[in-house]
DNA sequence: ACCTGTCAAGTCTGG
DNA sequence: CCAGACTTGACAGGT
């Protein structure tokens, strides 16, 4: 099994390397020029879809291959009083450099809304509102001129008191999507509400692949184990949603989420990196039945845990363990 | 150069 | 009905 090894929006080892600068509303609101803090922001996205560039050409030189983008790239972009802006065709060179790179080297990346985007939501304004941020992540990746299996994961949601409710309101909101949206969501289980048989349940019915995280579903279960519930969520990554826009002899590879509790006393959190043991011992479970598997590695060091997980797992690999290191950022792991 | 409170947004809990 | 927690990188304003 190939297993690729990718990391979230951000360097440790790159300095002045943020593809998240942003202004604050407050701040915007005090310029009495609102055209010249207009193009304030778009010179910010500007640094911002450059340090991206810089980012994915660091990726490239360290074999790293899977990629989350931040969704701070344009700041205030959906921002309820800058609706009349639209930077796209100003910013259209930039996109479309990123969008070039990533293609010509055969990247994986995808983005994460954050947690203000939630399709099961009862309320009318917010549920236009995370449609607003779905549409915007879209805009972006068709931007960059990226197909569609460049996508954008989100969780279910809120229970509100009644998950099945919930988790069916959901799946009518997923309905109203548009297809461009509809085929570039992956769907991930959380560490508090919709845990991982739930969400699958969930992908299932909509046909949309599914992104376990390993972390949350060991804080977050009903008492299964993670590989038992890998057969079905892998077979999420085969329907036609999934699979839209991967060409004839290609691929999209399962993805899924790993990070360690920070400490015993606080296990929900992030550590700075990665317990190779416990990972190894997940992927050698799901290794005999799956080709591949990309692992987003979500630590708070970012790259700098993707490179000592790396370190670690060449000294397992030295031991003996069936692991064998292909490169920088990817190894193949024997069932 | 460094520190601290704040940030547009949602949901849940507890009072 | 409302305040605070949750969680996180970066700003903004201070020293």
């Amino acid at each position: 099994m190939i297993v690729r090894f990718g990391y979230v929006a951000m360097s440790t080892v790159i300095p002045d390397c943020s593809p998240s600068k942003t202004m604050t509303m407050a701040s915007f609101k005090k310029l009495d020029d609102r055209e010249a803090g207009l193009r304030r922001l778009a010179a910010i996205s500007r640094t911002n879809l450059h340090n991206t560039l810089r980012l994915l050409k660091h990726n490239v030189g360290s074999d790293i291959k899977v990629y989350r983008l931040t969704s701070k790239l344009i700041p205030l972009a959906t921002h309820p009083d800058l609706l009349d802006w639209n930077p796209f065709a100003e910013l259209a060179g930039e996109f479309a450099e990123v969008g070039d790179y990533v293609k010509k080297h055969g990247l994986r990346v995808s983005f994460h809304p954050d947690h203000f985007t939630v399709l099961s939501t009862p309320r009318p304004e917010v549920l236009v509102n995370s449609v607003r941020d779905l549409q915007h992540h879209v805009d972006m990746l068709k931007a960059m001129g990226l197909p569609a299996t460049a996508k954008s994961n989100i969780h279910i949601g809120g229970a509100y008191g009644d998950k099945p409710v919930a988790a069916a309101r959901f799946c009518e909101h997923f309905t109203l999507l548009k297809p461009e949206l509809q085929e570039r969501l992956t769907l991930e289980n959380d560490d508090k509400t919709f845990n991982a048989s739930e969400t699958l349940e969930v992908s299932r019915r909509l046909g949309l692949p599914m992104v376990l995280d390993i972390h949350h579903q060991w804080v977050n279960n009903e008492g299964e184990l993670p590989w038992e519930l890998w057969p079905e969520i892998q077979k999420t990554w085969q329907s036609p949603l999934a699979v839209k826009d991967v060409l004839p002899g290609e691929s999209l590879p399962p993805k899924i989420h790993v990070s360690s509790p920070r400490s015993p006393s606080d296990p929900r959190s992030h550590a700075d990196g990665v317990e190779p043991v416990p990972l190894l011992a997940f992927l050698k479970r799901i290794a005999a039945d799956t080709p591949a598997v990309d692992v987003m590695i979500e630590a708070k060091a970012k790259d700098g845990a993707l490179f000592g997980l790396m370190e670690a797992l060449k000294e397992l690999a030295e031991a003996g363990s069936g692991i064998t290191v292909l490169d920088g950022a990817s190894v193949n792991i024997e069932p």
